[in-house]
RNA sequence: GGCCCGUUCGUCUAUCGGUUAGGACAUAGGAUUUUCAAUCCUAUAAGAGGAGUUCGACUCUCCUACGGGCUACCA
């Protein structure tokens, strides 16, 4: 078994395309066969060497490494010269010397028994030889149309069961274009056959034109592939989720933090459900239970609420060390702190990681906790006088600090603090809030943080009363 | 306009003629906690509409509505 991945690198790898991927690969590797990579370049003027690459580093980081390619079908143009023509001698294609303009222009006006004409009227068809001897010596451009034959094509996709048509519905679709190029229908077909492609699984988009390639590999003498039409992932408004829809590039889910097992996990239970909805599944265990006829036939709205949930919860399940490479590879803002040792960084990480839905969430966290860059004017001091006067605050933290300085640096771990803190509170007849929220803000300037008495434990007894401090003399200076 | 595909909680989905229509995300409430997140518990919430077939339909058929796709010398 054989499918392919063929993407033109016309624009940016998006999750469409990705999730496309994701089934052919899941498929196939369920099946024991290979995965290939053809780059649908056949379109020169759109086509870019860069999005190629691009597409190609979107596969690799999703971990859908292929078995055979990239294969770039602008290497192939002899081939489908030759095929093209071969079907024009063969009767199975005519040239067709009308242009775009002309042909538009009797779509438009041209009405018989009031039907609008929606297909070219094979004018050319019935150009006699004299006739297109006179236009070739004239050197007028021409495009080689397939003739559509009469009768009905059948196929049966693995999701959409049967489907028919009458060739009447079918357009007399261009080959060969004016300048010598293929069009999609020509290359697909000769390379799908060429590749030994078994199975074509692609978005539903292509779901009308496998009439038109079927009847094409029919006219090459060719048994068609298997087909399986995937519905579209549509975006939030339920319309196609294409480039259109802003920064829906694979790489940007990079950038922005994602890890390629959500999108994996994500994308996986778009028109199916591997056995649990709670489990977070390796490729491997995708691969194992995945079965093309267990896919829904509906297009699925794309959730974002779902994609930070799930890589929330892979953040979570990640070893601090891994996350810290992760981290160095994806996220520019790591370089900033370079002059931190490595494990002060993983701690941080293992300290915060809890609340982290992305891992560029961590940046915020790096610059308050490393950096320093505490903002005291922001509107959780405001949210914390409600219930905690400034006069009070800056009393108790005095009360903690004398405390917190009885405590030898070696001991000054997580519970010692805690117990501190609470004999503090205790001392003055307070509530222990009254101390740890002040405190929290203080080396923060935060309302959330994680359990402050690690906060405390991370800084160490020097750095957490330096910032104690700080918090105190901003208190003094403003509004005493 | 024509042809085609689709339609179960707000979202992703389970069910493949007989179920109190299940789970997950989101939302709300509770437990826990120093806060938030996480976790656990609970709640809200669905078969587009209409005909048929059948003892019985979310499941089969048809019609309508709605959504989407295709209708290029783009893929």
């Amino acid at each position: 078994m054989k499918v392919r991945f063929a993407p033109s690198p016309t624009g940016h790898l998006h999750i469409g395309g990705v999730r496309t991927a994701l089934f052919n690969y899941l498929f196939v590797k369920n099946q024991g066969g290979q995965f290939i990579l053809r780059i649908e370049d056949t379109d020169l003027s759109r086509s870019s060497r860069e999005m190629a690459e691009e597409i190609l580093e979107g596969l690799r980081w999703l971990g859908m490494n292929w078995d055979e390619g990239p294969i770039y079908q602008s290497d192939h143009f002899e081939k489908y010269r030759e095929t093209a023509y071969r079907l024009l001698e063969q009767g199975k294609a005519y040239r067709c010397f009308c242009t775009p303009a002309e042909i538009e222009a009797r779509k438009n006006s041209l009405e018989n028994d009031g039907e609008k004409i929606y297909k070219y009227d094979r004018l050319c068809l019935n150009l006699t030889s004299e006739q297109i001897q006179q236009k070739l010596r004239e050197k007028t451009p021409y495009v080689i149309r397939f003739f559509i034959p009469t009768g009905k094509t059948y196929f049966k996709d693995a999701i959409h069961k049967e489907m028919e048509t009458d060739n009447s519905e079918l357009e007399d679709f261009t080959l060969l274009k004016s300048d010598n190029s293929p069009t999609y229908h020509l290359s697909v077909v000769i390379d799908d056959c060429d590749m030994g492609i078994t199975h074509v699984i692609r978005g539903d988009d292509h779901l009308s034109n496998t009439f038109k390639q079927i009847l094409l590999f029919k006219a090459l003498g060719l048994n068609p592939p298997k087909f399986a039409h995937l519905p579209l992932i549509l975006g939030p408004d339920k319309k196609k989720l294409s480039k259109r829809h802003g920064e829906t590039s694979i790489l940007e889910f990079k950038k922005n933090g994602y890890l390629p097992e959500t999108l994996v996990n994500f994308l996986s239970q778009l028109s199916w459900l591997p056995a649990d909805s709670k489990k977070i599944f390796t490729m491997e265990e995708l691969v194992k239970q995945f079965s093309l006829n267990k896919l829904s036939k509906s297009s699925p709205v794309f959730d974002y609420d779902k994609l930070r949930f799930l890589n929330g919860r892979i953040i979570q399940q990640k070893e601090a060390k891994d996350l810290y490479k992760l981290l160095a590879e994806t996220q520019p803002f790591m370089d900033e702190y370079n002059e931190f040792p490595e494990t002060k960084k993983i701690n941080l990480i293992d300290l915060v990681k809890p609340r982290m839905k992305t891992l560029a969430d961590f940046e915020a966290k790096f610059n308050i906790y490393l950096k320093g860059e505490l903002n005291y004017q922001n509107n959780d001091l405001d949210k914390l006088n409600e219930t905690h006067s400034n006069t009070d605050m800056k009393r108790y933290l005095k009360e903690l600090l004398v405390k917190l300085g009885n405590l030898n640096e070696s001991r000054f771990g997580s519970a010692e603090i805690e117990a501190e803190l609470r004999a503090c509170a205790a001392e003055n007849n307070i509530d222990a809030a009254c101390l740890i929220h002040p405190a929290r803000f203080a080396l923060t300037a935060e309302a959330v943080s994680p359990s402050i008495f690690d906060v405390f434990a991370f800084f160490g007894k020097e750095e957490s009363i330096r910032r104690i401090n700080r918090f105190i003399d901003y208190l003094e200076k403003n509004n005493g």
